[in-house]
RNA sequence: UCCGCGUUAGCUCAAUGGUAGAGCAUGCGGCUGUUAACCGCAGGGCUGUAGGUUCGAGUCCUACACGCGGAGCCA
């Protein structure tokens, strides 16, 4: 077999001959010339087969190829300003490896029902090959913004014996002789012990809610970065998120640029995401609420409407801190200057994407934090092992979650979050 | 759980209560520079399911199923 050459590579072989392989996206004929689009997953090519230079079972080869199909293809690279890629192979020779039957996804346009259905096949396409590539950058970029900054990766359990917060809805099953056991909402309880143990820590992997929720914003299956650290106050932790966020951001505009192009997205609105990001507090976004209009009562939680109301004042992602206490975790700790607020912070991520952050201070003190678990009815017993974080050597601390898929979708301008992940589960479909 | 909208060819959509159509895809034919190519021909349908109104229902009514969007809830 002769070396195979990939589309992202082009640029060292110009002018000279190479065999490539991969799958046909697309194909337009004129008599004796087919223009035969190559995928292979790095790139798209458009490879010229005329029936002068080929023998007729090289031609009759080229035409017998269906969307879809898998070949490989040996000709002369050169540039060609006019052909998608600006690369263009003159094609001597045309292997088929596998004939595609019919394939679903036809160029013109499908529903979204049509196009969930066939995942499988969608993940093929263009823009999704996009927005993958992005999340796999964002995650390169999450791990080493961490790694440069000496934190160690912590990985919590995903069966855990209680429900974490006390709060959503767990997913629920048998473990054994031990009763129900539930699918993590978050590793956060378990990266706090990491932080005691390790100082900087971080948790990245999937978790589950079983929230009969269904927009856009929700999936019940979903991937969620969480880092910890001891010694680290509210202010510390906000530093730190719009550290991460600019460095995300920043690193998919330089990196990912024809990704974006792509998927038409608008980076002057990606341009923006430099720190500082704008701090308010809870009260302040009230008042926002209050002046445009909104019948919104102190207390209550920011829903999806509020958040994109406040966003749309900043040109870049907004930390809202000091929620009230009632409507956040029991682990969350108190403002000192007022006992009704938590040191809790939201980052909403600018043009509607709502929040992609939450984060906390968490309660150090022992005698607090038992308190707030009678307060929450929660079983005291499960939490024992907490507790022992606060019996022995308790620091302040503090820590914050980031969603991948709400952050891919913002950067990448999608719509909804079923399409930041391979295959995204959600409340009527955990197929295919 | 609640509130809207939808379901017609493989796909995307049309069709005043009166013979079910187009584009794409597929097959055949034509074209030596195409960019979702183009031109000609062909095949392709129990209009989501079950009732009802009517001389006549894709169209009007009722129920159900499924889907999409939103609310609540959340990252």
């Amino acid at each position: 077999m002769r070396p195979q050459v990939y589309i992202s590579d082009l640029s060292k072989h110009v002018g000279k001959s190479v065999t490539l392989k991969g799958w046909l996206y697309h194909r337009r004929s004129s008599g004796k010339v087919k223009f035969l689009i190559l995928r292979d997953g790095t790139g798209y090519l458009q490879c010229v087969v005329f029936k002068g230079n080929v023998s007729t079972e090289v031609f009759e080869n080229a035409e017998k190829l269906t969307q879809e199909s898998s070949f490989e293809i040996t000709g002369a690279v050169k540039l060609e300003p006019r052909a998608v890629g600006g690369y263009e192979l003159d094609a001597v020779d045309v292997k088929i490896i596998s004939i595609s039957s019919e394939y679903p996804i036809t160029p013109k346009e499908h529903g979204i029902e049509f196009l969930i259905d066939h995942r499988h096949l969608w993940v093929r396409s263009k823009k999704q090959v996009a927005v993958l590539k992005i999340r796999h950058r964002i995650v390169k970029a999450i791990r080493d913004f961490f790694d440069m900054r000496g934190f160690v990766l912590f990985d919590p359990p995903i069966i855990t014996p209680n429900a974490c917060e006390g709060t959503s809805t767990l997913f629920e099953f048998d473990y054994f002789d031990l009763g129900k056991a539930y699918l993590t909402q978050s590793g956060q309880l378990y990266a706090e012990a990491g932080a005691l143990a390790l100082g900087k820590v971080y948790t990245f992997g999937p978790t589950f809610r079983a929230e009969k929720s269904k927009t856009r914003r929700h999936l019940t299956e979903f991937w969620m970065v969480e880092p910890e650290m001891a010694f680290y106050d509210l202010d510390d932790n906000m530093d730190l998120a719009e550290e991460f966020l600019e460095y995300i951001v920043q690193t998919v505009l330089t990196e990912m640029r024809p990704e974006l192009e792509i998927l038409e997205r608008d980076v002057t609105k990606l341009e923006n995401i430099k720190r500082p990001f704008p701090r308010i507090s809870y009260d302040e976004a009230v008042q926002i609420l209050l002046e445009s209009g909104i019948d919104f009562e102190w207390g209550n939680d920011l829903g999806g409407g509020d958040e994109t109301i406040i966003s749309d004042k900043f040109d870049r992602p907004v930390m809202v801190h000091r929620y009230p206490s009632q409507v956040k975790a029991f682990y969350m700790k108190r403002d000192p200057k007022n006992d009704k607020l938590a040191l809790a912070v939201d980052v909403l991520a600018p043009e509607g994407y709502g929040e992609i952050i939450g984060g906390s201070q968490r309660e150090d003190d022992l005698d607090k934090l038992l308190h707030r678990i009678k307060e929450h009815n929660l079983p005291q017993e499960s939490f024992e092992w907490y507790l022992d974080l606060r019996r022995y050597g308790s620091v302040p601390h503090s820590g914050f979650g980031l969603g991948l898929e709400r952050t891919v979708s913002w950067i990448c301008g999608i719509e909804h979050l079923r399409e930041a992940i391979p295959f995204p589960r959600m409340i009527y479909r955990n197929t295919p």
